[in-house]
RNA sequence: GGGCGAUUAGCUCAGUUGGUUAGAGCACUUGCCUUACAAGCAAGGGGUCAUAGGUUCGAGUCCUAUAUCGCCCACCA
């Protein structure tokens, strides 16, 4: 029997121990329709957060709805490498211990690198089993695992000899921190205060000098130009002419380049093809020459003269102190502007020039676009809105860098002898080849997911079963990382999406509405509310506290408010399951049924509609509110109670079985564990464990027409509570029954010991909601109060009356509200109209 | 500059083809230890649905402006 207090340590724990060794998680009946989502793989760079635990609960929720639906479901485990997080993670490490990473061999780190990443797997998978999540193990992946590194090779070659990928100069973003290049992706610009530097640039053997604005000083040593519009009139003259670039003392042309934009700054540009992105294509134009003048580790190089070797921050200052002295500084003009920094290591990325791989973009985006225009074959977003965002994307879209000049993750597969290049999947033969020493984005493998994790390139039989995934639920915020990428590689490799529906969640903040970060401290640690409120408490939280789409504050008070909806759940089972110990599958019988039985059951039966319908929408706040108002308000707080006087009944016994083993169904996905545990407990069961057991169904066979009387019965006992608290009459009173009152009101309301025939001459109340009246006796005067009281019902009651009197008489409404509208109208204006006649007698 | 979202009770949020007198949790008031649950039960108070127009028989819901907040994208010499 289940104790007192619902427990969640208790009841979660060795829960996941069972599951596993039942296989219940365990994909491949292919007697049943295909389901399968793979997840969204968390980084091994550290523990899982409160978004981890929202969306992969709402996966979870989809996966054993559909699982206890009959479909064949498959959702698949595996984990993320993380190039630059993981391996900042480590160096950081390294350091701490005085090791100096680089100074290590490549292979020596990497030894190091898989231990790190066995050890986080572990800390992963432990949180996975916290939280109760039923992924199928015996499929799980890593990105850096065999299989998944042949299906990047093939990819890689494949587009690489389709033209696809090249590798050339350009401007990226580089960090100095990580010392790698990033795709555009991973910057996050920031507003700064910085200042606009304005300095002189004086005209080969002039007084006059040109006057240029620059927020970077220190890049001037890579200027091998300066720029005017064409159509400035200010500067025409001087096209053509040469300035002498200060400190370096080197002449430099002014050229003419739509570039230069004459109502920002001062209309002149000094021109730095190694180091803008502008620059580099203005250089370009002009056949300009390009210069670097920064080191990968953010240090000045030799051409920076007297200032090589020192950081790109310090020379600045240094830089324009000396401009200062030289006269050469005309003004200093604060301003705030956006500065691209690395998302993983939160420095100032560097716009760099420099030799990388690239994606070209456009035909695998246009490929994406038209894919969106068909109905049946393109990625459904939930909601919808959000298709707008990977369309943008797709559209403006820039081709993607993706070396990266870090040791953790896929090694380009390019090799070099002398002048020759040499792409493919396995190493070229003969002697003397090199291969690129840069590996590739991480998110160019986490863009095969959808089907490398399924045995591609080899057309397997998972990949022909499980491939285009049902569903991939992630946040909003990696739909350009990631969503949009698996798109077109899937689009490109599959010619199929990679998934039907793409459900978007919001971001987790705090309850101020903060993002939560660990530089504020207000991060919040899932196994920390596990432990205090349990999985299912933290998950039904998360998981049906927001509509899709949405942000989401977390509130502690709420997991509080969730525990004890549990723990009310815990105790109606327990309620149930007093009554219900010695009964057997050969009593229970759904027939001879009380009214209150029927209503109860024809109620389940809408709740079992209404929650298959908001399921099947992904709208899970919905599904669980309608559940929850069943459950508390329905089942415990009316029928229970009901059923309080006739448990002695097989019908009311077969009730409570058959209602409480629906809801804890239907409650299963969102709350494993105490749904598991109850269900253990119960007499009688269609399967060895409610995750495998069937998911109700809605039947005409339960709907009750009669169902009205018993709302009537409701409605009156709660009119009756009402007037007696309202009027404050104790426990002295006597009543009247003027209609024929079924029994159960009176064993409701306790009426027996108070039912007297004759009229009494004391304080009298009218007691009815129309169905049902009585007298109510009790000693006391009226007051002005009482009678204001009443006279205020009356007036509602007046004014309700207007209201309907005047919609029905609006000739409008009569012709064009639905016609069922009408009718109930008319019925409870007359059933008003009768009331106000009794009250006012 | 372009786009998206939000604005509903003291707080956090629902309200998905326009249809009773707008809901929930928490908080609040009153009365109850009624043997499933006091982390509970019973009853109650609290909202001109951001503002201004419009469409409609009917608007929290649709349209047009405006305001405030947030996010995304682009630009930023």
């Amino acid at each position: 029997m289940l104790s007192t207090k619902y427990n969640h340590l208790m009841v979660e724990e060795g829960k996941y121990e069972k599951w596993l060794e039942g296989g219940y998680f365990k994909s491949g009946d292919l007697t049943k329709k295909p389901f399968c989502i793979v997840i969204p793989p968390p980084n091994v760079t550290g523990k899982l957060h409160l978004g981890h635990a929202w969306d992969t609960g709402i996966q979870d929720t989809i996966i054993r709805y559909k699982r206890m639906q009959g479909y064949d479901t498959l959702w698949l485990p595996g984990m993320d490498h993380a190039g630059i997080a993981t391996q900042a993670k480590i160096d950081k490490k390294l350091k701490s211990e005085g090791i100096n990473p680089r100074e290590m061999t490549r292979e020596e780190w990497l030894k190091i690198a898989w231990q790190w990443k066995e050890e986080y797997a572990l800390n992963i998978h432990d949180q996975w089993a916290k939280l109760g999540l039923s992924l199928d193990y015996s499929k799980e992946r890593f990105t850096l695992d065999d299989g998944l590194s042949e299906a990047v090779k093939h990819v890689f070659v494949t587009l690489y000899n389709k033209g696809l990928i090249y590798r050339g100069e350009r401007i990226i973003n580089w960090d100095p921190e990580a010392m790698t290049a990033l795709s555009n992706e991973e910057v996050i610009y920031k507003d700064v205060k910085g200042a606009f530097y304005h300095l002189k640039y004086y005209l080969e053997d002039s007084d006059e000098y040109l006057e240029v604005a620059t927020t970077r000083p220190e890049t001037l040593f890579g200027d091998t130009a300066v720029a005017v519009n064409p159509e400035d009139e200010r500067y025409k003259k001087y096209i053509g002419k040469n300035v002498i670039l200060p400190i370096v003392n080197k002449k430099i042309p002014v050229v003419a380049d739509m570039h230069a934009d004459p109502e920002f700054g001062t209309g002149v540009v000094k021109i730095t093809p190694a180091h803008d992105p502008n620059d580099f294509e203005v250089g370009l134009r002009h056949n300009l020459k390009r210069i670097v003048v920064i080191n990968p580790d953010g240090t000045m190089n030799e051409n920076a003269l007297q200032y090589a070797g020192m950081d790109r921050f310090s020379c600045r200052k240094a830089l324009v102190k000396d401009l200062e002295a030289a006269g050469l500084l005309l003004k200093i003009e604060e301003m705030v502007h956006s500065v691209g920094h690395s998302e993983r290591t939160d420095v100032m990325v560097e716009p760099y020039l420099s030799k990388q791989w690239f994606v070209k973009m456009r035909p695998l985006a246009d490929k994406v676009l038209e894919n969106q225009k068909n109905k049946n074959t393109k990625v459904n977003f939930v909601p919808k809105r959000f298709e707008k965002i990977m369309n943008h994307w797709m559209t403006i879209t820039y081709d993607w860098c993706i070396s990266r000049q870090i040791w953790w993750g896929h090694r380009i597969p390019c090799w070099y002898k002398d002048d020759e290049i040499y792409v493919g999947t396995v190493p070229p033969k003969g002697d003397g080849w090199k291969q690129d020493e840069d590996v590739l984005d991480t998110w160019f493998s986490s863009a095969l997911w959808p089907f490398s994790t399924l045995g591609f390139p080899n057309s397997t039989d998972l990949l022909k079963r499980y491939y285009p995934n049902d569903v991939l639920v992630t946040g909003y915020d990696i739909i350009p990382f990631w969503v949009n990428r698996m798109t077109f590689q899937g689009l490109e490799f599959m010619k199929e999406r990679p998934f039907k529906e793409c459900l978007i969640h919001g971001l987790i903040r705090d309850k101020e509405g903060r993002k939560m970060s660990k530089s504020l401290g207000n991060g919040i640690d899932p196994m920390d509310v596990i432990e205090e409120y349990g999985a299912d408490a933290l998950r039904y939280y998360l998981v049906t506290s927001t509509s899709l789409g949405t942000d989401l504050r977390y509130d502690t008070e709420k997991v509080k408010a969730t525990w004890n909806y549990i723990n009310k759940l815990w105790n109606a089972s327990r309620f149930c399951l007093l009554n219900i110990e010695s009964f057997t599958e050969k009593d229970y019988k759904l027939d001879n049924l009380s009214k209150e039985d029927k209503w109860i059951i024809s109620k389940l039966n809408k709740v079992i509609k209404e929650v298959t319908k908001f399921m099947d929408k992904y709208e899970f706040n919905n599904a669980a509110n309608s559940l929850y108002s069943f459950i508390w308000n329905d089942f415990c707080d009316t029928y229970i109670e009901f059923a309080k006087f006739s448990l002695d009944l097989n019908s009311t016994k077969s009730t409570l079985y058959f209602v409480l083993v629906n809801i804890l169904k239907m409650l299963h996905p969102f709350m494993p564990f105490v749904t598991d545990e109850i269900y253990d407990k119960l007499p009688f069961k269609d399967a060895t464990n409610i995750m495998i057991s069937k998911y109700p169904k809605y039947s005409k066979k339960y709907l009750y027409e009669e169902e009205m009387e018993v709302e009537h019965i409701i409605e009156f006992i709660k009119v009756f509570r009402n007037i007696k608290q309202e009027n404050n009459v104790g426990a002295s009173y006597k009543v009247k029954l003027r209609s024929d009152f079924p029994e159960i009101i009176i064993k409701m309301l306790k009426l027996e010991e108070h039912i007297v025939d004759e009229e009494l001459a004391i304080t009298k109340y009218n007691v009815t909601n129309n169905y049902y009246t009585l007298d109510l006796y009790y000693e006391k005067v009226l007051t002005k109060e009482d009678i204001l009281l009443q006279e205020k019902q009356i007036e509602n009651l007046k004014n309700s009356i207007a209201r309907r009197e005047k919609l029905l008489s609006n000739q409008g409404y009569l012709n064009k509200a639905p016609k069922e509208l009408v009718a109930s109208e008319k019925e409870k204006l007359a059933s008003e109209k009768e009331l106000l006649e009794k009250l006012s007698k």
